[in-house]
DNA sequence: GCAAGAAGTGAACCACCATTCAGTCCTTGC
DNA sequence: GCAAGGACTGAATGGTGGTTCACTTCTTGC
């Protein structure tokens, strides 16, 4: 036995991987979903077609994870920006200026995340990325419930609803490019008002 | 010129596009959007793959128009219902019952014209579908602001928000087969919270 | 009945792209 | 240096399913 992978070679091997998930995101930011074949991802990442196959079993595979490390970097910047805040109602709003200031920054690789078509594979994963928020934002509505500050509720089915709305108001403004400067504050109203906030 | 196209050839025609159309809307009902192949559509309209190419150039537009039939339906149906009520506060009641009681009776449907991973240019028809949801909630939620049943507010936000939330609402359920029996009394008060109405 | 021309057929075609694999290059331990 | 075995390569492969088209069948006006 003349070959044991040594720790240098997990490294390269990990940094290899990694590079390839960072051209994906990279070639979805520009250019969507659509733009990302595996031959495409594999240049930007500097690597043969075949080596892509060596770090996942299928496309879907990687797309899968793709997916996973773009949704969890969104979800975690929303949830840092929520728990800087105190009362629920300012905890929701730093929700929206967070998630739709992010999305209005990469438009396309929001599109792509929000509500792209994707291989149905890959689809399962944006299920759980809008669960994720939606477990948030049950937690902080929860809460509030718990607290009083708003009025008896389901917080799995308002946050299920909440970032339905969030998500659709969204689309629109990410296709045409851009959002009206009213859409930010009056969808913050209208998610005190579905929540119960007391004006 | 022996042959100029007559009345009954038209009449054929018509009915054999129809017959497309609705073998298309029933294999997605019993199969979804995947289950759609060109051939099975042609088969089950009992003409030839090459038929359906007569009547529509590709298959994009042969969905596209299927996606505009149904959701037609849809959207007629819960205006209809939404018409027989007085107050604002019903009619979006009625939309909910209406909306998400028929979702739950075809619900393989439901899911193929919401949320279904399809052809990018069958996605396009299905925003039109949710505009036209939009655009009657709209209507309601203007004409509530205008009564004074309801607070002022953006009524094309306030309708976007709410047909994303009903929609996000629906998936779930429409995944698992059933929804929970408090699940639409429990949209309907959300509804009713996050447009304003008094309680 | 017949010529002209449209509608209908379905097997063959083909584009696209994920996936593979035989060959080459590297890394490791001795 | 060298043998063993992994990593890397990228051109070739293959499956899928939308699309085509040469041919057949039907309609029409005379």
């Amino acid at each position: 036995m003349a070959y044991r992978s040594t720790e240098r070679v997990k490294a390269r091997l990990s940094a290899s991987r990694q590079r390839i998930i960072a051209a994906a995101l990279e070639i979805m930011a520009g250019h969507g979903y659509a733009g990302c074949s595996v031959a495409a991802v594999a240049e930007r990442a500097g690597v043969a077609t075949g080596t892509v196959y060596r770090h996942f079993p299928t496309k879907a595979d990687l797309f899968a994870e793709v997916f996973r490390t773009a949704s969890q970097r969104e979800v975690d910047a929303v949830a840092r920006a929520a728990a800087q805040r105190t009362t629920v109602a300012a905890q929701m709003a730093a929700v929206v200026e967070t998630f739709a200031g992010r999305a209005l920054q990469s438009p396309r690789l929001a599109y792509a995340l929000l509500a792209e078509p994707v291989d149905p594979a890959v689809d399962a994963e944006r299920l759980t990325f809008r669960r994720a928020y939606a477990d948030l934002i049950a937690g902080h509505v929860a809460a509030g419930v718990a607290s009083g500050e708003l009025p008896a509720q389901d917080p799995e089915l308002t946050a299920t609803a909440l970032v339905g709305a969030l998500a659709e108001a969204m689309v629109g403004p990410l296709a045409a490019g851009v959002a009206g400067p009213g859409t930010i504050p009056d969808l913050i109203r209208f998610i005190h008002r579905a929540l119960g906030v007391s004006p």
